[in-house]
DNA sequence: CACGTAAATACTGCTTACAATATAACTTCT
DNA sequence: AGAAGTTATATTGTAAGCAGTATTTACGTG
């Protein structure tokens, strides 16, 4: 195993990301590079080069001569995410249930029970941000799909802060946890249809509630 | 309508695409900035900043210390990249069909026959390359899903030089031209259901074609 | 001759500094 | 006072050059 070596440009894309992530930096923040670039203690150049790949990552608008901000996601942007989400990660899921062995499962039932308590601690922010990514990556760890996966984990982790949000502001989802069970069992019973459509309404409810919030904010 | 300043790292990023998605850059070379800079008659940065853009579109592989390379796409990749293919543009036919305006599904039938003349000079590079994209987004027209149309676009581009190999190599598909006639027919019926699962077909036959081929060039 | 090691090279990564653009502030005129 | 034009300022875009890393070549040693 050779030693990483990182370079600025990725040590700060992970800085404004997890800025970004974080609430630090809100939507539609302009980024100034100066400022980041003296906070960070480099020159403007890893910033840059820092700030395109965020913007690949969905993260941030970079307009010629204006500038980057933090993207902001409409209630439309919001409704087609989460569509693609339920689309691609239905997709994941029937490539790989078939090759979860008995093991795959029971790691996704403990990050499952992890995941209940900290739910029960109220630590919502790990409950629905890595945990929960962690559970459903459990489901789709064998779909041998690389590309497929990056796009699910670029729009999940795109739409991780709308989440956030929507907890502070409405108090979670009551009904997330016992959809996770369902959805678990499914996976057990290799029910393939099943497990994916309800993976589907699973992913597409959580769209409604976010969307809703989103679309009371816009009005104001 | 203000004039449009295009900055250096645009044009160098049009250039270098340019040169990839018609083969002037082979698939696996290394992409030199220095070489590109003075080729271009720019200094490195607008060239770092473009390949960073085409790493962002899949088109170019950038690893830090060790340069650039066009991207090889594996057996495996294109396999993925048109199953995606397939989702995603049945997704959207499936948003646009009830929406497309007899003007639009003309017009579609306009650039099929255009495409038709073109199979039939044997210009399959523009049959291919521009008029295809030209009916498949016309019958995508109405969807209104710019994040999906982006990674649609993403992907066909991505994709296109392989199509093009393919037709050099093994005299074009057969059959597409009949199957895009059925596709139109069956949006002029508004007929969901088939005109997706035909869509998926006709995506997905043509990557088994592309796929049989690629295979039998790794072999050697 | 094989193999590991050290110098040379070719390239990328980054900094500093300058040029170009867009926005804000300020006149000037009606 | 308000609109149009003009200067000033803030911020981005690009260049040139140095610093650091990986790879190749040359060399010595067993």
């Amino acid at each position: 195993m050779s030693i990483e070596h990182k370079t600025r440009t990725q040590l700060v894309a992970e800085a404004i990301r997890e800025k970004i992530l974080s609430g630090e930096i809100k939507a539609g923040e302009p980024l100034r590079q100066a400022a980041l670039a003296e906070e960070l203690n480099v020159s403007r150049i890893p910033v840059r080069e820092a700030l395109l790949q965020l913007e690949a990552e969905g993260l941030v608008n970079f307009e010629a001569h204006k500038g980057a901000t933090a993207t902001q996601l409409s209630a439309d942007q919001i409704d087609e995410i989460f569509d693609l989400r339920a689309l691609l990660e239905a997709e994941l899921l029937s490539h790989s249930i078939q090759k979860l062995t008995p093991r795959d499962l029971l790691e996704a039932e403990a990050v499952l029970y992890d995941l209940e308590e900290a739910v029960e601690r109220g630590d919502t922010q790990l409950a629905t941000g890595k945990l929960n990514a962690e559970f459903h990556g459990k489901l789709y760890s064998k779909a041998d799909r690389p590309q497929t996966s990056e796009l699910v984990d670029m729009y999940s982790k795109n739409s991780e802060r709308y989440v956030r949000m929507h907890i502070l502001l409405a108090g979670g989802f009551a009904t997330a946890p016992e959809e996770h069970r369902t959805l678990l069992e499914l996976c057990k019973n290799k029910d393939i249809e099943q497990a994916c459509a309800f993976l589907k309404t699973h992913i597409l409810s959580a769209k409604e509630d976010i969307k809703a919030l989103l679309i009371k904010m816009e009005q104001e």
